[in-house]
DNA sequence: TTGTCAACTGTCAGCCACTGACATTAGCCT
DNA sequence: AGGCTAATGTCAGTGGCTGACAGTTGACAA
């Protein structure tokens, strides 16, 4: 799986991309099945059978049934972990955070786009949020990611997470608008990434005013 | 018209008390196994087992096999509920929600008592905190019950949750303070109802102080 | 080219969570 | 006492998930 392999990126040998394409097509049928007759009733030898591969092997793909759904999610939080571990030193924490997000958009459209269908992601993002069992799962997830990110944020500004309250305070912040912003995205109607980036910069653009000192000023 | 019932209050019948006492032993034995031998490593059919009915039985009290580790929680949360909408009308939904919380403590300990002891309980917390499966389902349902406030105190105040930002973020704060004196608590060692009481308050307390206009003077 | 190695996959057997159907038991009420 | 019905047990089956083993196929060197 993820061994030492020392190849390049897109070619990478048969082998590699034989993986890939695997991979991509599992997730691909498994959120047209999700979507299309929902996610409970979708087996996974569903899945399987419409990539012409075994169970045994989905599971060597995914640890387990929710996985898949979160596949592509997977990646855009990885890319936006990546891309705010690359932020300057000396940015503000708020604006490290938003740097990262918005230059991490430009170019995760595509990323998406190279997986599955950006409306079938969207529509896997609604289902998502009307199945109990991926609420939960979506939650966890979530609450996992900020622990990351306020650790991140906390190393960045030499702090302790446990310590000192404001890296956890600052994340939180950002990830409650990040998830409203998500929210009103899935709802709407427009399922571009150019749509999403837009949300997310007008609601990060109402952060700094209500966190800033000018606050009290009104 | 006059109630046939010759018997007290508590009993109200054998065979509803033959349940009350087989859904008590289902959950006292769930917990004490699962907090012995972990959440997965312990199967349906030894709890059952333990109590000597059927699977098929437990089911009938549980939908799943997570829910029998919500129990006490869920009987906690439906009193604090039912405190909240108790409280009279004119009190500020801040003061009311505190209030609820306080009141509901005074008779809460003797009702977790009576399902298993409190000592058990928090070892069950401990153990829901540390098994990334109850995490998840741990999360949602906080989540549902801080809709369900945030409902009840839009209601109280004549105002639309969706419209009004305010109920939604009066209840965040206040489930965020008491999801910190819980998280608090459940790393401490004094398992007591009382401590637990008092921790709730000290929390609560800081409320007031952080939101007031009072905050700039520091 | 070919042979070896390691990775990937399929098959099989099995555990466990969960459910519907049906038979059986046991409170409840007249 | 006997009928009604809720509670329980039994059975069979589905689906998620895993370990073990064997077959296949890409990678790489001789």
């Amino acid at each position: 799986m993820a061994t030492p392999t020392p190849q390049a990126a897109p070619p990478g040998g048969l082998r590699e991309r034989k993986k890939q394409r695997t991979r991509d097509a599992l997730i691909r049928a498994a959120l047209e099945l999700f979507t299309e007759q929902g996610y409970e009733a979708t087996t996974i030898d569903e899945i399987a059978e419409a990539v012409n591969v075994s169970q045994r092997t989905y599971f060597r793909y995914f640890a387990n049934k929710e996985e898949v759904a979160f596949a592509v999610q997977e990646m855009v939080e990885a890319r936006f972990l990546q891309e705010l571990r690359e932020r300057p030193a000396d940015e503000a924490p708020l604006t490290a955070l938003r740097s990262a997000v918005m230059t991490a958009w430009d170019e995760i459209g595509s990323a998406i786009e190279s997986m599955v269908p950006v409306e079938l992601h969207m529509r896997a993002y609604r289902m998502i949020e009307s199945t109990p069992a991926l609420v939960a799962a979506h939650l966890r997830r979530s609450s996992d990611l900020e622990e990351q990110i306020a650790q991140l944020i906390a190393g960045r500004e030499g702090l302790d997470v446990d310590a000192d309250p404001r890296p956890r305070v600052v994340v939180a912040a950002f990830c409650g608008v990040m998830r409203v912003a998500g929210k009103v995205w899935g709802e709407g109607q427009e399922c571009s990434v150019a749509s999403i980036r837009r949300l997310t910069q007008s609601y990060l653009d109402h952060i700094g005013p209500a966190i800033a000192d000018t606050w009290r000023d009104r």
